[in-house]
DNA sequence: CCGACTACTGTAAACGTTTACAGACTTACA
DNA sequence: TGTAAGTCTGTAAACGTTTACAGTAGTCGG
């Protein structure tokens, strides 16, 4: 009688093998369809490995192949739609090639990111990795050159890695350039958090359209954020306060832009008619703010999608590919939140 | 001299021990601080270690001590801040004690969910599956009994899972029962996604308010939803149609609710004084939605923290522990949306 | 000086696969 | 009939760890 499934011993090939009477090798041909076996003996090997419920092993598969079909994902934290959308893009493209995804998120200082990069080391084939607040050099020193890598919105410079950046800078300027279109000459920028390569770049971008435009900027229409909604909620709140008061107010993301929002109605004052109001990322979510947020477009699940591509390739090259930097284009979304011709440029449907 | 890290092959323990000067089993007890080894011997082994930039090969330690240190995380779909959010709780829990974890999202039908768990087999420790869309009879013919795992929100009966769910019923019970304490007598719902357990749950707790207070209820008042904003527009716009007209909506979840102030907006309807609206979960942008929103407040990043708990306990007692049914208490919320006494409940601080 | 104990280190057998190699049998063809 | 090629199958050596076991010193109490 054959021994069923229901023994506390886990099935091995080697228990596929004695009960169909062959090889252990014969079972692995079936099993991974490598090399030839007859009509019969596949069968039989099929009928018991359903029956007893095998599945191999993953690490002993790793252990002989060097390959592990995992892709490891480092976060600075997991929080919010951009996150979420991002993952979402990652897990999806990795599973359709047959990978699996490891996350690990909140790493926001170099040690925390050696830590998880160590952790990581040996149990995936590739990285993507997402760390706008890390010092660029804390990476490069801690990756083994066979370890393709993927960089997402970071400030590295050179061809070392293949990089993939959301073109931060021209999205600023073209939204804080429509502003100015619209009649504003005292627009705020709330920032994003400190030490943070996208919030260093959407700074310039805006920076860059006042200058174009000849508009003075003022310290002081330039308050710190964090990227939260608090942050935002603080931040508007302060440039209420300040006199000559900004008719508009552009936040380095959405986040921030809804907790404006949010001040900006507790304050009493009416957007658009009172105070325009612009976002930077357009996750789902911001046709829904009342008013319905401007915003720059940034493809975000994309983003996902093509660094998983990205590291996927440098796995078939065994990472001996060349490295390429790439800069993603934003669209301009206009809604109702900065007033003025609505739908001036296309937005996206949904 | 000793040979660099330069070169192609990858660093084992062999090497390590080979420079050092002592046997790989040695290397072993220093790496993993089991055994005795004398001061100076230590210290040489670190060192080389160090210098040769060794990490142990995952899969071979997988292999011999049969423990991945790995989580799965199966999940219906990676979407919006409620799952963002979960899984934020599950990373830091897991990671705190050394876990790795793997996500595998968009299952929403039982050979999709056969599927992911056939690939986690043997990768992972234990799991955690959110499926609440699932048949669950699916569920239980998949897994080794070995196996941990904590289901999520899932429709199963019995004592044979460790199951955490939320309090549905009551928490859209007790919502229902404050917008009818405000005076409402035609409170409308818009429903979750079909055949989904949270879903069904928070349409019995809303039917049973209104039994218990003796209002009619009217299925053209149940409009169906999918848990999207977009849902929540529609369902929102078409309650605007009946005739008579409801009073209050109420969402099953906070994502159609923001919808569907979109709606009330772009349709005219002040919200609360022409209209009331709560929703469900509270995610972190219900306090800034204008007006902000009244949610029943979910913890949400505890729910992972309490599923990961569950589950490594599971893992450390080999699985033969006793399993428990949880229910998790929501609290409401009332914010601005649906009018009346504001902080009627106290709200959590954030 | 002996025995027992401790502290340290090495040897070698696992863990569950894949795969190079070889053997056995069949078929094709000169 | 002999040989070459092709098809199927088995044997056994890897892969890089952990760990039981054994062995070698050194120490200490009697």
């Amino acid at each position: 009688m054959v021994q069923s499934s229901s023994s506390r011993h886990i099935i091995t090939i080697r228990d596929v093998a004695r009960i169909a009477k062959v090889s252990v090798a014969t079972v692995s041909r079936v099993i991974n369809n490598s090399g030839p076996v007859s009509g019969a003996t596949r069968l039989r090997i099929e009928r018991v490995a359903a029956k007893l419920r095998y599945s191999p092993n993953g690490a002993a598969r790793s252990l002989i192949t060097s390959k592990t079909s995992t892709l490891g994902v480092l976060l600075p934290d997991l929080y919010g739609e951009f996150f979420s959308e991002v993952i979402r893009g990652i897990d999806q493209r990795a599973q359709r090639h047959g990978y699996h995804v490891i996350v690990s998120s909140s790493h926001n200082d170099r040690r925390e990111v050696e830590i998880a990069l160590g952790a990581m080391r040996g149990r995936v084939d590739g990285l993507i990795v997402m760390s706008p607040d890390v010092d660029p050099s804390a990476l490069e020193a801690n990756f083994l050159p066979s370890l393709p890598v993927v960089l997402l919105n970071c400030a590295v410079k050179g061809d070392a890695f293949d990089t993939l950046n959301i073109d931060n800078a021209a999205g600023a300027q073209a939204m804080t350039n429509h502003l100015i279109g619209l009649g504003h000459a005292r627009i705020a920028f709330i920032q994003g958090a400190a030490r943070n390569h996208d919030a260093d770049e959407r700074l310039k971008g805006y920076r860059a359209a006042l200058k174009g435009a000849r508009l003075e900027r003022h310290e002081q229409w330039e308050p710190r954020g964090d990227f939260t909604e608090s942050g935002g909620y603080r931040a508007a709140m302060g440039l209420l306060k300040r006199r000559p008061r900004p008719t508009a107010i552009f936040a380095a993301n959405d986040s921030m832009a809804i907790g404006a929002l949010s001040a900006l109605h507790d304050g009493g004052v009416v957007v658009p008619d009172e105070m325009a109001m612009a976002g930077f990322d357009d996750i789902p979510i911001a046709r829904y703010t009342s008013p319905p947020l401007s915003s720059v477009h940034v493809p975000i699940n994309r983003l996902g999608e093509w660094a998983t591509d990205k590291v996927l390739h440098a796995i078939s090259h065994k990472n001996e590919h060349r490295r390429k930097q790439e800069l993603l284009a934003t669209t301009l979304v206009i809604r109702q939140s900065c007033g003025g011709s609505d739908a001036k440029v296309p937005s996206r449907a949904r």
